[in-house]
DNA sequence: CTGGATCCAGGTGGATACTG
DNA sequence: CAGTATCCACCTGGATCCAG
């Protein structure tokens, strides 16, 4: 990845140009966040699990539209990457309890302003949306 | 992508447990900002613009891996969603240029902040994972 | 240069049935 | 209850060719 044709390995990040405001955002770490989150259930699960520990079945009837598959390889793949906990309770009927970790408690904060931002930005994403389609 | 045909419309009520407590995530919010920027290749995109101004070609160039086809797409994407803007220049060598629009600017921040997360924890997740890995 | 249109291989995920 | 295993329809995205 280059910018423009200076023929020069250089960093990730693009050139940084004259505008003052303009932060230039590291792209990779940028990746690999979405590469842990990015899918569609693994945010519904950590929403959830952010009210407190929840249970294999709880999730599956609270995160609408999951399929029992899908919501098994989202646990996973959060499990894997340290997100969240899986505990088996040595109960007569199975019981699995699934929790946040410090981990999670990091990322919560700019998942919220994110939320914000589409939350904020909902009526003038939806003109622009509008907009495009009237034209096209 | 988000010109899937379901689009954001096929949205499901979010949980919404009994307790009148608020969850502190709203996930509908967090769908619909995946929905704009969660594939692979746009926030790429809007690291690159935020640098300012691309050509198509420059963007191809720049992001390592894209095919045009999904270039087109994930710009189209961003354009109907007010998120990077499209000029044609009436020159005799077509040229177009990609921008970034206000609404671009205020997700700039959350995405930082998520990177940044990423960034710092990049060492905790790849411990998780041995440990998971060694485990399984 | 900036795409659109088409074809097709490979991956994704739902449905279903089965297990400890 | 909490998954796993299998099958398979569908979607995604790369490759290629074409066009303004």
């Amino acid at each position: 990845m280059s910018q423009r044709h200076t023929g020069i390995t250089d960093q990730l990040t693009p050139p940084v140009d004259a505008t003052p405001h303009s932060h230039p955002l590291a792209d990779c770490p940028l990746r690999e966040v979405l590469a842990l989150i990015g899918d569609k259930w693994s945010t519904q699960v950590l929403v959830q699990l952010g009210a407190g520990p929840r249970r294999f079945t709880e999730l599956e009837r609270a995160i609408e539209g999951v399929s029992r598959r899908m919501l098994t390889l989202s646990l996973r793949s959060l499990e894997r990457n340290g997100l969240i906990t899986r505990t088996v309770h040595p109960d007569a009927p199975p019981r699995v309890e699934y929790a946040t970790t410090p981990l999670t408690n990091g990322i919560r904060e700019p998942l919220e302003a994110l939320a914000a931002w589409a939350d904020r930005n909902r009526p003038a994403i939806a003109a622009a949306r509008r907009a495009y389609d009237t034209h096209h």
